[in-house]
DNA sequence: ATTATCTATAGATCTATAGATAATGC
DNA sequence: ATTATCTATAGATCTATAGATAATGC
């Protein structure tokens, strides 16, 4: 299953250095996440920003080209975290089953810690330009991929028992779901549940739609 | 299970016919959420919300006392329509199981007729005062709990296998979250299944978790 | 007389850029 | 000389309201 995985979109800049370029992004980027998550998007300005990052807003104009450019870093920048994270935290079980178990953990987990920063991307992303939205939606569809890769691994060492290849990119879907969906009704769920509650009783219920 | 359910927010007018405010808010709401949805609530200005309405800025300022209390009427009032067309759509199954899978397909329907609104309900209801989120989160409870009382039902009459009154709960918020996700992933979804597949696969996923 | 509506605008922003200044390397 | 940064502001909005006008019912 071979994607054609979009590039990640070049913001034009008037620095030269790119070492610079990146090193300032980064400060943008951090600033602006907190801001977003505390005042979102719009009710934030570009001198706020700005001035988070420890500079004024003619220098951050040399780094970006429009406000809409920040959005697109900082969804960029998360869906790396959540991706990188999730990569590091998943350890080759020794079934697929056992992968499983401990991803959907992990990932949940991973979800967890970064929850407002999903709830950004939930909330902000539609701000984004059609163009850039492409991006941070392949952002997203990369990190379903990881599960329907261990679903798959399960189906074939015979761990997991799967109707097909539909099935199987469903509940992808599903488990990459969960993870969010811990995040946008925290409000409710975690009246109700602990997270170690939440994980346990989802995993149980995931396996069993994977019995034969 | 009482819910203290939280009473509607009363929005403040200046206008003393009860019908006319009921009217005019009617007209406020239809004419802000094809707005709202097409460019969002931060780039909807006040004007364009009265002239779609059919009436001045001045006017508008008459039936509400802020740009929020707008999102929340919307808010409200879609909420209350999925609501509506959901209990309407609902049939009384011969057993728990039987109204559980009409329920779900029925409730992703709806989800597919709303999804516009959906989305714009996880996009803009964080721009609510916390006050006005309260209702709003309330809203999506009463739903919610629609899928708990069926799968309650199915389990006092042996259709339906659960494992508690937590299993319970938290399979009635997997339930709703389906048919949002069918609106938010529709971007990848669409592409690979039709509604009527996504309502099948989902349906047997979901049974399978409710056998003994 | 009272209620509803409209016009006009105060007052407050906010994005993005032009032009001036400081820092760096030849 | 070139690159990076800053200050100051043009230009364009947008929300919410004050005061004027039109419509309604006694």
């Amino acid at each position: 299953m071979k994607h054609v995985q979009p590039q990640r979109k070049d913001i034009p800049t008037l620095v030269k250095d790119p070492d610079l370029v990146d090193r300032r992004r980064r400060q943008i980027v951090d600033a602006a996440v907190g801001l977003f998550v505390r005042k979102g998007f719009h009710q934030t300005t570009t001198r706020e920003i700005a001035s988070a990052a420890g500079f004024s807003i003619g220098t951050l104009y040399e780094y970006i080209e429009s406000k809409e450019d920040v959005l697109y870093l900082v969804c960029d920048a998360i869906h790396t975290d959540v991706e990188t994270r999730l990569r590091q935290a998943i350890g080759q079980g020794a079934t697929g089953r056992a992968t499983l178990i401990s991803a959907i953990a992990d990932y949940i987990e991973v979800c967890n810690r970064l929850s407002d920063h999903i709830l950004l991307i939930y909330q902000e992303s539609s701000s984004l330009k059609p163009d850039s939205l492409k991006y941070v939606l392949a952002n997203e569809a990369r990190i379903t991929a990881i599960f329907e890769d261990i679903l798959r691994q399960g189906s074939s060492d015979g761990t997991l028992c799967l109707d097909g290849p539909r099935t199987t990119e469903l509940m992808a879907h599903n488990i990459a779901v969960l993870g969010h969906m811990w995040t946008f009704r925290r409000w409710f769920l975690s009246r109700h549940f602990s997270l170690a509650e939440f994980v346990k009783l989802q995993t149980s219920l995931i396996l069993s739609e994977l019995s034969a």
